[in-house]
RNA sequence: GCACUCGUAGCUCAGCUGGAUAGAGCAUCGCCCUUCUAAGGCGAGGGUCUCAGGUUCGAAUCCUGACGGGUGUACCA
């Protein structure tokens, strides 16, 4: 339901029918609830062009606007605001509309892009850290919202498979041998710190790991084998956290570094047949609005950069993805990278005027004291850790509060743990840092993933307590029911702006003001006790219905999963 | 040096395409479990939105500058 561009509508119909000119019509959320559900404050600017006060302005269009259906009714306030109601039987026919919708009333945008969505991108020479959390769900998510309301998205794992330590490591995988080296490679860190230590005293090796590098660039097919075997070995690794974190990549997602090598040469040939670099100490540069720092895209010794990758990967996206829209879920410190890529980009006809390039960047995790997040002993997190823990730790206090069979209580630690760490990242806005606390994230209080499962699973048991069929229509019947079935209604909405901005934090607090807005309903508004009447039960047995949908299907966006019972 | 980014309650954060008395959660202090899951609800206290100018009928929001934190900045990704 978008209830904003309708409002917008029937506003614009009553300056028209009020002989006012007047372009875009913007509908604000209404600041507080005595100011009704929504606010229209473009009769100031109106006043100033029309050179008119601004309250008559106002009282002559709120007699034009048609408060015969959606709206209840509008009023002039303060120094030109137009308040507005909505009316209860609409909001009561709509919501109720909804009910057995699988949408849950969110329809599908206007015209369809085609998006490309690059995430995650782990480096294959290492295991997945807490630094790949971000990116991997924040880049899931933004992929299954514009997926849900209707693009064609394409998923992108860049995963770094190509550079000089993959010669060091292969060289490493084959002195091990194959068997060995399958039960090693468990422990990624470990075999990268060890190989390290191998190449380092024995220049023997190091000699052979560099030839490796050549050879794999060569297309040498015996170390080709080596690094593939090694790359499905590391891909497993980052399958099984993608599994743990219920996130939907696969392989046929991967569009590695090593995809695109073939394409580099073409890139700096086109750079330079659009004289767009030059030659600088001996390496191929270009240089952006004067500036003094080049970006290179080709270095003395013929090498490539990670600048002439993703040149070579924009214009595969753009050329032969046809994107409309590309997405670079990618920490906001390569910022200037990205915005000098894109401009390159454009300007050599690589990517065409009219593909939207965005860099959708993520600030840094933080430990408790502002510094990066680290373990005890100064070493990055594993990812797989981490949410191990976090399980381990729902686990314990979950078992302190009802009797769970082992088998529930699993599934239940699983979901609220994996839940609350995803739900404690994606509910901060995005591009600052944040403080990385278990105590916040698993305390269970405010807006966190279990207050929404909670509720959902006090839902469900109403549902199951009472047992017999659901029917009927929502009658709104006080305030509170009110402010409920509006903000039902407001999914659309705030997908719509999630989608646009890529802000998940965007549907994280709407849930909470949905939950906490049930939390209100159900304290004052008994649903199952006796005294009620048929008619009134079954409408808030609707309500508590289509609430749990809502916060099933926004959970579900985030990639979060829900339980009947905690 | 230059560029980017952030600065809102004791703490963690919303709000930023300009709107009315700046909002949540945690923490603190009260109240509500014979009553649909109290991991809940109700209430109280807590603010010079870093500072100084500017634009405007109106600024936390836009512009300029200062201060403070973070980040990036020539052959790693």
């Amino acid at each position: 339901m978008k209830i904003k561009s309708q409002l917008s509508n029937i506003i614009s119909d009553a300056l028209k029918s009020a002989n006012i000119e007047s372009d875009d019509v913007v509908i604000s959320d209404a600041t507080k609830p005595e100011f009704g559900d929504y606010q229209y404050n473009g009769v100031m600017k109106l006043a100033k062009i029309l050179k008119q006060n601004p309250r008559q302005i106002a009282t002559n269009l709120v007699e034009h606007i048609d408060t015969t259906g959606m709206i209840a009714k509008v009023e002039v306030a303060g120094p030109g605001f137009i308040n507005i109601w909505l009316n209860d039987e609409w909001l009561g026919k709509e919501a109720t509309a909804i009910l057995n919708n699988d949408r849950v009333g969110v329809g599908y945008v206007e015209i369809p892009q085609k998006v490309v969505v690059d995430y995650s991108g782990p480096n294959m020479a290492k295991q997945m850290h807490v630094g790949h959390l971000r990116s991997t769900i924040i880049g899931d998510t933004l992929a299954t919202l514009l997926e849900f309301l209707g693009d064609d998205v394409i998923r992108q794992n860049h995963i770094g498979d190509w550079g000089t330590q993959f010669g060091m490591l292969i060289a490493y995988l084959e002195e091990q041998g194959a068997d060995g080296a399958t039960t090693e490679l468990k422990d990624l860190e470990q075999f990268y710190k060890d190989a390290k230590v191998r190449f380092d005293e024995s220049p023997e090796f190091a000699d052979k790991a560099r030839e490796y590098v050549v050879k794999i660039q060569s297309g040498d097919e015996h170390c080709l084998n080596l690094w593939q075997s090694f790359i499905d070995a590391s891909l497993g690794h980052c399958e099984e956290v993608y599994d743990k974190l219920g996130v939907n990549l696969t392989r046929d997602d991967v569009r590695a570094e090593s995809f695109y090598n073939p394409k580099l040469a073409d890139v700096i040939k086109t750079l330079k047949e659009k004289n767009l670099s030059t030659i600088s100490d001996g390496a191929e540069c270009v240089f952006l609005n004067d500036s003094e720092v080049p970006v290179i895209v080709q270095k003395g010794d013929g090498g490539y950069l990670y600048a002439t990758t993703d040149l070579a990967a924009l214009e595969y996206r753009a050329k032969e993805l046809k994107a409309d829209r590309i997405c670079y879920v990618v920490d906001a410190r390569q910022g200037q990278h990205f915005k000098q890529v894109f401009t390159i980009a454009k300007q050599s006809g690589m990517v065409g005027e009219n593909v939207a390039l965005e860099h959708i960047g993520f600030g840094t995790m933080m430990d408790k004291g502002g510094k990066p997040f680290k373990t005890r002993d100064g070493g990055v997190i594993k990812l797989i850790d981490l949410l191990d823990e976090a399980v381990v730790k729902a686990k314990e206090s979950i078992k302190e509060r009802d009797a769970h069979s082992e088998d529930e209580l699993e599934n239940i630690a699983t979901v609220v743990g994996i839940g609350a760490v995803k739900y404690a990242d994606l509910s901060i806005s995005r591009e600052s840092n944040y403080i990385f606390s278990w105590d916040k994230m698993l305390s269970f209080e405010g807006n966190t993933s279990l207050y929404m499962q909670y509720a959902y699973a006090r839902i469900q048991s109403i549902l199951r307590k009472y047992d017999s069929e659901i029917k009927g229509d929502i009658i709104i019947g006080d305030e509170t029911e009110h402010r409920l079935a509006h903000l039902l209604l407001k999914f659309e909405d705030t997908l719509s702006k999630a989608a646009t901005d890529a802000t998940p934090h965007t549907i994280t607090s709407y849930l909470y003001d949905v939950v906490t807005q049930f939390m209100k309903f159900y304290e004052l508004n008994p649903i199952l006790k006796g005294g009620i009447e048929e008619e009134v039960k079954m409408s808030r047995l609707q309500l508590a219905k289509l609430t749990a949908s809502v916060i099933k299907k926004g959970l579900d966006i985030l990639g979060i999963e829900v339980v009947d019972k905690i």
